[in-house]
DNA sequence: GACGATTTTCAGTGATTCACGCAAAACAAC
DNA sequence: GTTGTTTTGCGTGAATCACTGAAAATCGTC
Protein backbone atom coordinates (compact mmCIF):
# COMPACT_ATOMS: atom_id res chain seq x y z
CA UNK A 1 0.00 0.00 0.00
CA UNK A 2 1.20 3.59 -1.15
CA UNK A 3 1.44 6.29 1.20
CA UNK A 4 -1.46 7.62 3.20
CA UNK A 5 -3.11 10.70 2.23
CA UNK A 6 -3.96 12.80 5.27
CA UNK A 7 -6.01 15.99 5.80
CA UNK A 8 -6.09 17.66 9.18
CA UNK A 9 -8.47 19.77 10.60
CA UNK A 10 -8.22 22.02 13.35
CA UNK A 11 -9.38 25.56 14.27
CA UNK A 12 -5.58 26.43 15.85
CA UNK A 13 -3.19 26.81 12.94
CA UNK A 14 -0.36 26.22 15.29
CA UNK A 15 -1.65 22.69 16.61
CA UNK A 16 -1.96 21.91 13.11
CA UNK A 17 1.88 22.81 12.75
CA UNK A 18 2.55 21.03 15.71
CA UNK A 19 0.86 17.61 14.67
CA UNK A 20 2.58 17.98 11.71
CA UNK A 21 5.49 18.32 13.20
CA UNK A 22 5.19 14.72 15.32
CA UNK A 23 3.97 13.08 11.88
CA UNK A 24 7.02 15.05 10.12
CA UNK A 25 9.31 11.58 10.51
CA UNK A 26 6.37 9.39 9.91
CA UNK A 27 7.40 9.40 5.75
CA UNK A 28 4.27 6.61 5.12
CA UNK A 29 1.48 9.51 6.13
CA UNK A 30 1.76 12.18 3.92
CA UNK A 31 -0.76 15.70 5.38
CA UNK A 32 -2.02 16.82 1.90
CA UNK A 33 -5.17 19.68 3.55
CA UNK A 34 -4.58 21.50 6.31
CA UNK A 35 -7.24 23.28 7.35
CA UNK A 36 -9.29 25.39 9.75
CA UNK A 37 -12.88 23.95 9.09
CA UNK A 38 -14.02 20.92 7.86
CA UNK A 39 -16.35 23.36 5.47
CA UNK A 40 -12.87 24.57 4.21
CA UNK A 41 -11.69 21.02 3.38
CA UNK A 42 -14.78 19.50 1.96
CA UNK A 43 -13.95 21.71 -1.88
CA UNK A 44 -10.54 20.54 -1.53
CA UNK A 45 -10.91 16.87 -1.74
CA UNK A 46 -12.78 16.86 -4.86
CA UNK A 47 -9.55 17.59 -6.67
CA UNK A 48 -6.68 16.33 -4.09
CA UNK A 49 -8.75 13.38 -2.75
CA UNK A 50 -7.36 11.60 1.04
CA UNK A 51 -7.65 8.61 2.72
CA UNK A 52 -8.18 10.22 6.26
CA UNK A 53 -9.51 13.18 7.60
CA UNK A 54 -7.97 13.78 10.94
CA UNK A 55 -10.07 16.53 12.81
CA UNK A 56 -9.52 18.24 16.26
CA UNK A 57 -12.74 19.28 18.28
CA UNK A 58 -12.01 21.34 21.22
CA UNK A 59 -15.57 22.13 22.78
CA UNK A 60 -18.57 19.48 22.90
CA UNK A 61 -20.57 21.30 19.91
CA UNK A 62 -23.58 19.67 17.68
CA UNK A 63 -22.91 21.36 14.82
CA UNK A 64 -19.28 19.58 14.95
CA UNK A 65 -21.19 16.47 14.60
CA UNK A 66 -23.56 17.35 11.96
CA UNK A 67 -20.18 18.40 10.28
CA UNK A 68 -18.56 15.04 10.59
CA UNK A 69 -21.80 13.49 9.41
CA UNK A 70 -21.76 15.10 5.97
CA UNK A 71 -18.13 14.80 5.52
CA UNK A 72 -18.56 10.96 5.86
CA UNK A 73 -22.06 11.39 3.39
CA UNK A 74 -20.33 13.37 0.98
CA UNK A 75 -17.01 11.50 1.05
CA UNK A 76 -17.74 8.31 1.87
CA UNK A 77 -14.26 7.33 1.39
CA UNK A 78 -12.78 8.62 3.38
CA UNK A 79 -12.07 7.52 7.09
CA UNK A 80 -12.49 10.28 9.89
CA UNK A 81 -10.33 10.14 12.89
CA UNK A 82 -11.51 12.70 15.71
CA UNK A 83 -9.48 13.63 18.58
CA UNK A 84 -11.64 15.48 21.00
CA UNK A 85 -9.89 17.50 23.85
CA UNK A 86 -12.85 17.06 26.30
CA UNK A 87 -13.93 14.25 27.92
CA UNK A 88 -18.18 14.06 26.94
CA UNK A 89 -18.63 10.05 26.37
CA UNK A 90 -22.30 11.30 25.02
CA UNK A 91 -20.85 13.47 22.39
CA UNK A 92 -17.74 10.70 21.41
CA UNK A 93 -20.77 8.23 21.22
CA UNK A 94 -22.73 10.61 18.36
CA UNK A 95 -19.04 11.45 16.55
CA UNK A 96 -18.76 7.80 15.90
CA UNK A 97 -22.42 7.13 15.30
CA UNK A 98 -22.07 10.11 12.73
CA UNK A 99 -19.32 8.10 11.17
CA UNK A 100 -16.16 8.78 13.24
CA UNK A 101 -14.27 5.46 12.27
CA UNK A 102 -11.41 6.90 15.19
CA UNK A 103 -11.27 8.78 17.87
CA UNK A 104 -8.58 9.92 20.19
CA UNK A 105 -8.19 11.89 23.35
CA UNK A 106 -6.27 14.93 23.98
CA UNK A 107 -3.64 12.96 26.17
CA UNK A 108 -2.55 10.95 23.26
CA UNK A 109 0.74 11.11 22.06
CA UNK A 110 2.89 10.68 18.53
CA UNK A 111 2.91 6.62 18.54
CA UNK A 112 -0.71 6.58 19.61
CA UNK A 113 -1.76 8.60 16.39
CA UNK A 114 0.09 7.00 14.13
CA UNK A 115 -0.74 3.76 15.00
CA UNK A 116 -4.67 5.04 14.61
CA UNK A 117 -3.70 6.43 11.14
CA UNK A 118 -2.22 2.87 10.09
CA UNK A 119 -5.14 1.00 11.38
CA UNK A 120 -7.82 2.89 9.57
CA UNK A 121 -6.14 2.63 6.58
CA UNK A 122 -6.21 -0.79 7.19
CA UNK A 123 -9.48 -0.59 7.49
CA UNK A 124 -10.29 -1.11 10.55
CA UNK A 125 -11.76 1.40 13.70
CA UNK A 126 -9.44 2.65 16.19
CA UNK A 127 -10.51 4.19 19.52
CA UNK A 128 -8.20 5.30 22.16
CA UNK A 129 -8.33 3.16 25.55
CA UNK A 130 -9.75 5.62 26.73
CA UNK A 131 -12.63 5.28 24.87
CA UNK A 132 -12.36 1.88 24.17
CA UNK A 133 -13.96 1.47 27.71
CA UNK A 134 -16.40 3.62 27.28
CA UNK A 135 -17.82 2.39 24.24
CA UNK A 136 -17.23 -1.10 25.71
CA UNK A 137 -19.57 -0.46 28.61
CA UNK A 138 -22.04 1.04 26.51
CA UNK A 139 -22.06 -2.11 24.10
CA UNK A 140 -22.56 -4.55 27.24
CA UNK A 141 -25.36 -1.92 28.57
CA UNK A 142 -27.42 -2.51 25.13
CA UNK A 143 -27.18 -6.00 24.69
CA UNK A 144 -28.22 -6.85 28.01
CA UNK A 145 -30.53 -4.07 29.35
CA UNK A 146 -31.22 -1.20 26.14
CA UNK A 147 -29.25 1.59 27.73
CA UNK A 148 -28.18 2.53 31.20
CA UNK A 149 -29.65 5.73 30.28
CA UNK A 150 -32.39 4.42 29.48
CA UNK A 151 -32.71 1.73 32.20
CA UNK A 152 -32.10 4.92 34.64
CA UNK A 153 -34.88 6.64 33.51
CA UNK A 154 -36.77 4.15 32.40
CA UNK A 155 -37.07 2.57 36.13
CA UNK A 156 -36.28 5.49 38.31
CA UNK A 157 -38.87 8.06 36.32
CA UNK A 158 -42.19 7.65 35.08
CA UNK A 159 -43.99 8.97 31.62
CA UNK A 160 -44.73 11.96 32.38
CA UNK A 161 -41.93 12.59 35.28
CA UNK A 162 -39.71 12.26 32.08
CA UNK A 163 -42.03 14.46 29.67
CA UNK A 164 -41.56 17.53 32.53
CA UNK A 165 -37.69 16.95 32.48
CA UNK A 166 -37.46 16.68 28.99
CA UNK A 167 -39.37 20.30 28.47
CA UNK A 168 -37.95 21.83 31.47
CA UNK A 169 -34.39 21.03 30.07
CA UNK A 170 -35.48 22.52 26.55
CA UNK A 171 -35.61 25.68 28.27
CA UNK A 172 -39.29 25.87 28.82
CA UNK A 173 -40.83 27.58 32.00
CA UNK A 174 -42.95 26.09 34.37
CA UNK A 175 -46.16 27.29 32.91
CA UNK A 176 -45.13 26.72 29.19
CA UNK A 177 -45.15 22.76 30.35
CA UNK A 178 -48.25 23.31 32.18
CA UNK A 179 -50.05 24.48 29.52
CA UNK A 180 -48.74 22.27 27.19
CA UNK A 181 -49.57 19.71 29.02
CA UNK A 182 -52.88 20.90 30.09
CA UNK A 183 -52.07 20.26 33.87
CA UNK A 184 -51.42 22.86 36.65
CA UNK A 185 -48.15 24.50 37.40
CA UNK A 186 -48.49 23.18 40.81
CA UNK A 187 -48.36 19.77 39.46
CA UNK A 188 -45.18 20.53 37.47
CA UNK A 189 -43.71 21.56 40.51
CA UNK A 190 -44.65 18.13 41.89
CA UNK A 191 -43.20 16.49 39.27
CA UNK A 192 -40.05 17.84 39.35
CA UNK A 193 -39.19 17.80 43.29
CA UNK A 194 -40.38 14.17 42.21
CA UNK A 195 -37.40 13.62 39.74
CA UNK A 196 -34.94 15.72 42.16
CA UNK A 197 -35.84 13.38 44.89
CA UNK A 198 -35.99 10.37 42.88
CA UNK A 199 -32.20 10.77 40.91
CA UNK A 200 -30.77 12.25 44.19
CA UNK A 201 -30.47 15.64 42.78
CA UNK A 202 -29.47 18.83 44.91
CA UNK A 203 -30.59 21.71 42.10
CA UNK A 204 -32.34 21.75 39.22
CA UNK A 205 -28.86 22.52 37.02
CA UNK A 206 -27.85 18.90 37.84
CA UNK A 207 -31.20 18.07 36.42
CA UNK A 208 -30.33 19.91 32.97
CA UNK A 209 -26.99 18.39 33.48
CA UNK A 210 -28.55 14.52 33.88
CA UNK A 211 -31.11 15.39 30.91
CA UNK A 212 -28.25 16.48 28.42
CA UNK A 213 -25.96 12.96 29.91
CA UNK A 214 -29.11 11.23 29.38
CA UNK A 215 -29.82 12.47 25.75
CA UNK A 216 -33.17 13.50 26.76
CA UNK A 217 -32.49 16.96 25.16
CA UNK A 218 -29.85 18.31 23.06
CA UNK A 219 -26.81 21.03 24.52
CA UNK B 1 23.60 34.03 27.58
CA UNK B 2 23.63 30.12 27.59
CA UNK B 3 20.45 28.23 26.83
CA UNK B 4 16.79 29.35 27.69
CA UNK B 5 15.31 27.12 30.06
CA UNK B 6 11.84 26.94 29.24
CA UNK B 7 8.37 25.58 31.11
CA UNK B 8 5.63 24.20 29.25
CA UNK B 9 1.74 24.47 30.72
CA UNK B 10 -1.04 23.20 28.73
CA UNK B 11 -4.29 20.98 29.75
CA UNK B 12 -3.67 19.04 26.49
CA UNK B 13 -0.49 16.55 26.25
CA UNK B 14 -0.66 16.25 22.76
CA UNK B 15 -0.38 19.77 22.79
CA UNK B 16 2.92 19.83 24.24
CA UNK B 17 3.84 17.31 22.57
CA UNK B 18 3.67 19.34 19.57
CA UNK B 19 5.06 21.86 20.60
CA UNK B 20 8.38 20.44 21.62
CA UNK B 21 8.25 19.36 18.58
CA UNK B 22 8.53 22.06 16.71
CA UNK B 23 10.95 23.68 19.34
CA UNK B 24 13.04 20.59 18.84
CA UNK B 25 15.80 21.88 16.38
CA UNK B 26 15.95 25.19 18.31
CA UNK B 27 19.23 23.71 20.16
CA UNK B 28 19.42 26.92 22.25
CA UNK B 29 15.58 26.37 23.86
CA UNK B 30 15.71 23.96 26.32
CA UNK B 31 11.84 22.20 27.68
CA UNK B 32 12.64 21.33 31.56
CA UNK B 33 8.86 20.92 32.54
CA UNK B 34 5.68 19.77 30.79
CA UNK B 35 3.08 20.36 33.31
CA UNK B 36 -1.21 20.18 32.84
CA UNK B 37 -1.39 23.19 34.78
CA UNK B 38 0.55 26.22 36.54
CA UNK B 39 -0.43 24.51 40.00
CA UNK B 40 1.69 21.65 38.75
CA UNK B 41 4.63 23.65 37.81
CA UNK B 42 4.74 25.82 40.67
CA UNK B 43 6.62 23.30 43.02
CA UNK B 44 9.38 22.14 39.95
CA UNK B 45 10.68 25.66 39.62
CA UNK B 46 12.02 25.74 43.19
CA UNK B 47 14.55 23.11 42.56
CA UNK B 48 14.35 23.71 38.83
CA UNK B 49 14.20 26.84 38.11
CA UNK B 50 13.15 28.26 34.48
CA UNK B 51 13.65 31.19 32.47
CA UNK B 52 10.26 31.44 30.89
CA UNK B 53 6.96 29.53 31.12
CA UNK B 54 4.63 29.33 28.05
CA UNK B 55 1.78 28.27 28.86
CA UNK B 56 -1.60 27.85 26.47
CA UNK B 57 -4.98 28.84 27.40
CA UNK B 58 -8.14 27.95 25.63
CA UNK B 59 -10.91 29.29 27.23
CA UNK B 60 -11.24 33.05 28.95
CA UNK B 61 -11.34 31.80 32.62
CA UNK B 62 -10.70 34.27 35.54
CA UNK B 63 -8.92 31.57 37.39
CA UNK B 64 -5.93 31.33 34.43
CA UNK B 65 -5.93 35.03 35.27
CA UNK B 66 -5.24 34.62 38.60
CA UNK B 67 -3.16 31.75 38.28
CA UNK B 68 -1.10 34.10 36.43
CA UNK B 69 -0.83 36.58 38.44
CA UNK B 70 0.47 34.01 41.59
CA UNK B 71 2.97 32.74 39.03
CA UNK B 72 4.68 35.90 38.54
CA UNK B 73 4.33 36.82 42.29
CA UNK B 74 5.83 33.68 43.66
CA UNK B 75 8.48 33.55 41.13
CA UNK B 76 9.48 37.10 39.71
CA UNK B 77 11.85 36.44 37.63
CA UNK B 78 10.53 33.59 35.51
CA UNK B 79 9.18 35.70 32.02
CA UNK B 80 5.26 34.16 31.47
CA UNK B 81 4.35 33.77 27.32
CA UNK B 82 1.00 33.63 27.15
CA UNK B 83 -0.46 31.56 24.47
CA UNK B 84 -4.28 31.93 23.88
CA UNK B 85 -6.74 30.14 21.75
CA UNK B 86 -9.49 32.52 22.30
CA UNK B 87 -9.89 36.50 20.98
CA UNK B 88 -10.84 38.17 23.65
CA UNK B 89 -9.24 41.27 23.95
CA UNK B 90 -10.67 41.86 27.26
CA UNK B 91 -8.75 39.03 28.64
CA UNK B 92 -5.05 39.51 26.77
CA UNK B 93 -5.34 42.53 28.29
CA UNK B 94 -5.95 40.93 31.44
CA UNK B 95 -3.18 38.64 31.15
CA UNK B 96 -1.27 41.10 30.73
CA UNK B 97 -1.93 43.12 33.63
CA UNK B 98 -1.25 39.65 35.96
CA UNK B 99 1.99 40.01 34.72
CA UNK B 100 2.51 38.12 31.36
CA UNK B 101 5.64 39.68 29.39
CA UNK B 102 4.34 38.39 26.21
CA UNK B 103 0.99 36.97 24.26
CA UNK B 104 0.50 34.60 21.17
CA UNK B 105 -2.53 33.82 19.45
CA UNK B 106 -3.14 30.22 17.81
CA UNK B 107 -2.39 31.10 14.41
CA UNK B 108 0.90 31.67 15.24
CA UNK B 109 3.54 29.37 14.10
CA UNK B 110 6.73 28.19 15.03
CA UNK B 111 9.01 31.02 14.23
CA UNK B 112 7.17 33.59 15.51
CA UNK B 113 6.65 31.11 19.29
CA UNK B 114 10.65 31.17 19.00
CA UNK B 115 10.90 34.73 18.44
CA UNK B 116 8.87 35.72 21.40
CA UNK B 117 10.87 33.13 23.74
CA UNK B 118 13.92 34.86 22.40
CA UNK B 119 12.51 38.57 22.58
CA UNK B 120 11.50 37.88 26.32
CA UNK B 121 14.65 36.44 27.34
CA UNK B 122 16.62 39.14 25.79
CA UNK B 123 14.11 41.42 28.65
CA UNK B 124 11.94 42.78 25.93
CA UNK B 125 8.02 41.89 26.05
CA UNK B 126 6.07 40.35 22.73
CA UNK B 127 2.96 40.27 21.17
CA UNK B 128 2.19 39.22 18.29
CA UNK B 129 1.46 41.01 15.28
CA UNK B 130 -2.94 39.96 15.96
CA UNK B 131 -2.82 40.76 19.31
CA UNK B 132 -0.76 44.37 18.19
CA UNK B 133 -3.78 44.75 15.37
CA UNK B 134 -6.46 43.90 17.65
CA UNK B 135 -5.78 46.51 20.47
CA UNK B 136 -4.95 48.76 17.42
CA UNK B 137 -8.12 47.96 16.33
CA UNK B 138 -9.99 48.40 19.42
CA UNK B 139 -8.49 51.19 19.98
CA UNK B 140 -9.80 52.79 16.89
CA UNK B 141 -13.30 51.77 17.42
CA UNK B 142 -13.39 53.09 20.37
CA UNK B 143 -12.24 56.48 19.25
CA UNK B 144 -14.11 56.46 16.44
CA UNK B 145 -17.49 54.62 16.63
CA UNK B 146 -18.26 53.93 20.14
CA UNK B 147 -21.38 52.05 19.07
CA UNK B 148 -19.74 48.94 17.01
CA UNK B 149 -17.51 48.23 20.17
CA UNK B 150 -20.08 48.45 22.47
CA UNK B 151 -22.09 46.17 20.65
CA UNK B 152 -18.98 43.85 20.45
CA UNK B 153 -18.49 44.55 24.55
CA UNK B 154 -21.53 43.93 24.75
CA UNK B 155 -21.53 40.34 24.00
CA UNK B 156 -18.51 39.31 26.24
CA UNK B 157 -19.16 38.62 29.55
CA UNK B 158 -17.00 41.01 32.73
CA UNK B 159 -14.31 38.76 34.78
CA UNK B 160 -17.06 38.79 37.74
CA UNK B 161 -19.95 37.52 35.58
CA UNK B 162 -17.75 34.59 34.55
CA UNK B 163 -17.19 34.24 38.15
CA UNK B 164 -20.72 34.08 39.04
CA UNK B 165 -21.65 31.52 35.54
CA UNK B 166 -19.26 29.32 36.62
CA UNK B 167 -19.95 28.71 40.02
CA UNK B 168 -24.07 28.85 39.19
CA UNK B 169 -23.62 26.27 36.79
CA UNK B 170 -21.60 24.41 38.69
CA UNK B 171 -24.75 23.79 40.60
CA UNK B 172 -24.30 26.29 43.57
CA UNK B 173 -27.38 28.31 45.21
CA UNK B 174 -26.93 32.23 44.82
CA UNK B 175 -26.10 32.40 48.66
CA UNK B 176 -23.34 29.75 48.29
CA UNK B 177 -21.90 31.64 45.34
CA UNK B 178 -22.49 34.85 47.30
CA UNK B 179 -20.90 33.47 50.42
CA UNK B 180 -17.77 32.40 48.28
CA UNK B 181 -17.21 35.68 46.39
CA UNK B 182 -17.75 37.77 49.30
CA UNK B 183 -20.84 39.74 48.12
CA UNK B 184 -24.57 39.72 48.43
CA UNK B 185 -27.28 37.76 47.03
CA UNK B 186 -28.49 40.92 45.13
CA UNK B 187 -25.39 41.21 43.26
CA UNK B 188 -25.11 37.93 42.60
CA UNK B 189 -28.91 38.34 40.84
CA UNK B 190 -27.59 41.17 39.17
CA UNK B 191 -25.11 39.53 37.75
CA UNK B 192 -26.79 36.57 36.19
CA UNK B 193 -29.31 39.00 34.99
CA UNK B 194 -26.90 40.60 33.22
CA UNK B 195 -25.38 37.55 31.66
CA UNK B 196 -28.45 36.48 30.35
CA UNK B 197 -29.23 40.08 28.52
CA UNK B 198 -25.68 40.02 27.29
CA UNK B 199 -25.76 36.90 26.13
CA UNK B 200 -29.49 36.72 24.74
CA UNK B 201 -30.18 33.93 26.79
CA UNK B 202 -34.11 33.39 27.88
CA UNK B 203 -33.73 30.98 30.76
CA UNK B 204 -31.42 29.49 33.30
CA UNK B 205 -31.50 25.93 31.74
CA UNK B 206 -29.77 27.84 28.43
CA UNK B 207 -27.46 29.90 30.71
CA UNK B 208 -26.25 26.25 32.19
CA UNK B 209 -25.95 25.23 28.63
CA UNK B 210 -23.35 28.37 27.72
CA UNK B 211 -21.55 27.08 30.29
CA UNK B 212 -21.39 23.74 29.25
CA UNK B 213 -20.76 24.31 25.61
CA UNK B 214 -17.81 27.12 26.86
CA UNK B 215 -15.81 24.46 28.77
CA UNK B 216 -17.16 26.71 31.93
CA UNK B 217 -17.66 23.74 33.24
CA UNK B 218 -18.19 19.76 33.24
CA UNK B 219 -21.43 17.92 32.49
C1' DG C 1 -64.63 -7.10 40.78
C1' DA C 2 -61.52 -6.10 44.65
C1' DC C 3 -57.13 -4.80 46.58
C1' DG C 4 -52.77 -2.71 46.98
C1' DA C 5 -49.14 -0.23 44.72
C1' DT C 6 -47.94 3.34 41.81
C1' DT C 7 -48.76 7.39 39.16
C1' DT C 8 -50.79 11.58 38.41
C1' DT C 9 -52.95 15.25 39.99
C1' DC C 10 -53.17 19.43 43.03
C1' DA C 11 -52.62 22.62 47.30
C1' DG C 12 -50.44 25.25 51.53
C1' DT C 13 -46.52 27.50 53.25
C1' DG C 14 -42.33 29.93 53.63
C1' DA C 15 -37.89 30.54 51.44
C1' DT C 16 -35.48 31.45 47.31
C1' DT C 17 -34.97 33.07 42.82
C1' DC C 18 -36.47 35.70 38.58
C1' DA C 19 -37.23 39.83 35.92
C1' DC C 20 -36.98 44.56 35.49
C1' DG C 21 -35.44 48.86 36.70
C1' DC C 22 -32.44 51.99 39.17
C1' DA C 23 -28.20 53.86 41.22
C1' DA C 24 -24.06 54.61 44.07
C1' DA C 25 -19.19 53.29 44.66
C1' DA C 26 -14.99 51.49 42.60
C1' DC C 27 -12.02 51.31 38.90
C1' DA C 28 -9.75 52.26 34.56
C1' DA C 29 -8.73 55.10 30.51
C1' DC C 30 -7.70 59.36 28.65
C1' DG D 1 -10.97 65.55 36.36
C1' DT D 2 -13.87 63.70 33.15
C1' DT D 3 -15.80 59.72 31.06
C1' DG D 4 -17.15 55.16 30.69
C1' DT D 5 -17.30 50.52 32.56
C1' DT D 6 -17.61 47.32 36.17
C1' DT D 7 -19.02 45.94 40.41
C1' DT D 8 -21.82 46.41 43.89
C1' DG D 9 -26.38 46.76 45.87
C1' DC D 10 -31.71 47.58 46.66
C1' DG D 11 -37.08 47.51 45.64
C1' DT D 12 -40.92 45.21 43.84
C1' DG D 13 -43.96 41.81 42.19
C1' DA D 14 -44.05 37.39 39.89
C1' DA D 15 -42.30 32.81 39.49
C1' DT D 16 -40.10 28.92 41.31
C1' DC D 17 -38.25 25.93 45.03
C1' DA D 18 -38.53 22.78 48.92
C1' DC D 19 -41.25 20.28 51.78
C1' DT D 20 -45.50 18.09 53.23
C1' DG D 21 -49.81 16.17 52.54
C1' DA D 22 -53.46 14.11 50.01
C1' DA D 23 -57.30 12.90 46.65
C1' DA D 24 -58.13 10.78 42.12
C1' DA D 25 -56.66 7.93 38.30
C1' DT D 26 -54.20 3.88 36.67
C1' DC D 27 -52.27 -0.77 36.75
C1' DG D 28 -51.16 -5.40 38.06
C1' DT D 29 -52.93 -9.21 40.01
C1' DC D 30 -55.49 -12.51 42.61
Amino acid sequence: MGNIRLALVDAHPIMRDGIRCLLADTPEIEILHSTNTITDLIPLLYHDPVHIVMTVFYTPDPEDVAMVKHLCSKHQRVQVLVMSMYKMENFILKMIRAGAKGHLTSDTDRDEMVEAILTLRNGYDFYAKTITNLILKNYLEEAENKLESKREREQKLSTRELEVLKLFADSHTNKEIADKLFISVRTVESHKNNIMQKLNLKTMVDMVKFAIRNNLVDL
